[in-house]
This record gives structure tokens, sequence and C-alpha cells, in this order.
DNA sequence: GCCCAGGGATGCG
DNA sequence: CGCATCCATGGG
């Protein structure tokens, strides 16, 4: 994909594989908003405005190589997008989907994001981790930060109660109050077993949450994690009634390989945005 | 009132 | 192991 790297932004110069509604509501992320014709997104401590014109668009940032990363743009989805389309069920949700990107997201903001995802609803979550921004993270004028690490371990059960994580409350105060900056550093440099090993290890994270962290985070697109929708999607296209997750994860796992967490973007944003069951 | 949401923990056989 | 049940909370 052709792009420009300016000082103050970075200048998306085809549509074709950008789209800046696509990326933000097939669920990966949570802390964004979409006004007319103007997109802000907040990670970590970092913002952005994208603007998206009749043949290109514009990423707005004081932060030009961390969101060059962040939206992948080195990647080539020309290419993937190819390889997907030889599978039928696949290929609409393409064409439906065309300017999705997998985000590289922080790894301490995704395991929080994702242990209040589980068995709860998009606008909830978003609502959720806004809260706990504006409570506990740094007022960066504009915006407030994801709150990190340090500053969440000071947060009580009660006060992620009161951010509306329901019973995830418990689990993400002890989750928190496991973790250590060293625990995330040295996560890096762990392989994909020991990684998911320990990902399953915290309150909280079960398989679903893992791959999803492992995927937005980690940039592991052999992982497809199994929601909700994932389930009705495989039985409704496969005509089967499996209810089995993991089972549902390991045959499509077997079926897309490496551009697993890529397939698995294309059909949850298709069906969600159409609401088909 | 019921069912569902980007599921996970626990207990029981 | 597999399986059932429970878990806060807001929206449809």
């Amino acid at each position: 994909m052709k792009y420009t790297k300016l000082d103050d932004r970075l200048i998306i110069e085809d549509l074709s594989e950008f789209n800046i509604k696509q990326i933000l509501d097939c669920g990966q992320i949570f802390r964004y908003w979409i006004d007319n014709d103007e997109a802000r997104v907040i990670s970590t401590n970092k913002f952005a405005r994208i603007k998206t014109h009749d043949t290109y668009a514009e990423i707005i940032t004081k932060e030009v190589d961390y969101f060059e990363h962040f939206f992948d743009l080195k990647n080539d989805y020309g290419k993937i997008k190819d390889k997907l389309s030889s599978d039928k069920f696949l290929r609409p949700c393409i064409e439906f989907g065309y300017g999705i990107r997998i985000l590289h997201q922080d790894l301490f903001e995704m395991i929080v994001s994702f242990i209040v995802s589980a068995n709860n609803n998009i606008k909830r979550i978003k609502n959720s981790l806004n809260k706990l921004s504006e409570q506990f993270g740094t007022n960066m004028g504009d915006y407030f930060a994801f709150p990190t690490l340090t500053q969440l371990k000071s947060a009580t059960i009660q006060d992620f109660a009161d951010a509306g994580l329901g019973y995830r409350a418990e689990q993400m105060h002890s989750t928190i109050q496991r973790l250590t900056d060293q625990d995330l550093s040295a996560f890096y440099s762990l392989d994909l077993d020991e990684q998911t090993k320990f990902l399953l290890s915290l309150k909280g994270v079960g398989k679903k949450v893992a791959d999803c962290i492992l995927l937005f985070a980690m940039g592991h697109t052999n992982s497809f994690p199994v929601d909700t929708w994932i389930n009705k999607i495989y039985n409704k296209i496969y005509n089967t009634t499996i209810t089995d997750r993991k089972q549902i994860s390991e045959n499509l796992t077997q079926k897309y390989g490496n551009l697993s967490g890529y397939a698995q973007q294309y059909f949850f944003y298709y069906y969600r945005e159409n609401n088909i069951n």
C-alpha cells in the first residue's frame, strides 16, 4: 500500500486497503470515536486523528512512527486478501471489509481490555475502559491515556465494580496485583507456548481472551479467537451444531494457518455489521 | 420477564 | 478429561 510519512502525519494514498471505520469497528479496539468524516484513536498515551477524503486518508499525529506500526502500514493486505479469497465463505466478507487491517496494540492494554470483554457487549466494554482511563489514566489535556500497570495497582475491587466490570472486578483486581512490569517485559522473549501458558494463568483470561491478546498485541496471526459470533457463524456455514469453542478454534486454525487472525476479523465484521444470525 | 453480549471459573462425575 | 452451572449488568 502506498503511503507517505511526514513529520506530523501519514498520508494513505490508496483507500483500497485502508478503511478507518472498518478497522475500528471490527472489534479489535475499544477507545475510539467516529464523528463526521473524522475518527479519533487513543492507544496507551498516544493519540491520532484520521481524516478520510475522496481518494486518500490522513493520520494526523505527533507520534508518526508509533502509528505507522500501529496501523500495520508496511503489511501487504492485497496479498493476504488474494489468498483468503479462494475460500468461498470468506470471499464476500473480504469484499465487504476490504479495508480492514489488524492493529499492533499494547500488551497491557489488551490484557485489561479483553478481560473486560468476556461475556460482555462492546458498548459496555468501551464505557468501562473509558471510565478506568478517566479515573486512573494520565490527563493528556485533550484526552485521557490508558492507565499504566502502576496506575491501576491502586484501584480497588470496588473501583473496578464502579467502572461497570460486574463480576469481572475481582478477576481484574487479582490479575493487576499479580502482574509486574518485569512480567510484561519478559513476556516478549517467551516462546508461543510459554506466552499462552502465562496468559491462561491470569484470572479472567481463558482461551478466547488469550487468543485476542496474542493476535492484537503480539501479531500472532495464527490464532483464531472464537466468540459467540464466530461460534454461530461456524455452525451456520458448515451446517453443524458444535458448542465446543476450542474445537472450532482448532478446526479454523488448521484451515487458515497463519492467516487465521485476518480471516477471523473478516468473518466477525461482516456478520456482525450485517446482523446475520 | 427473558435472552444476549468478542467467556471464564468452579465443581462434579 | 467433558459437562453444567453460575457469574454483574445494561439493552433489545
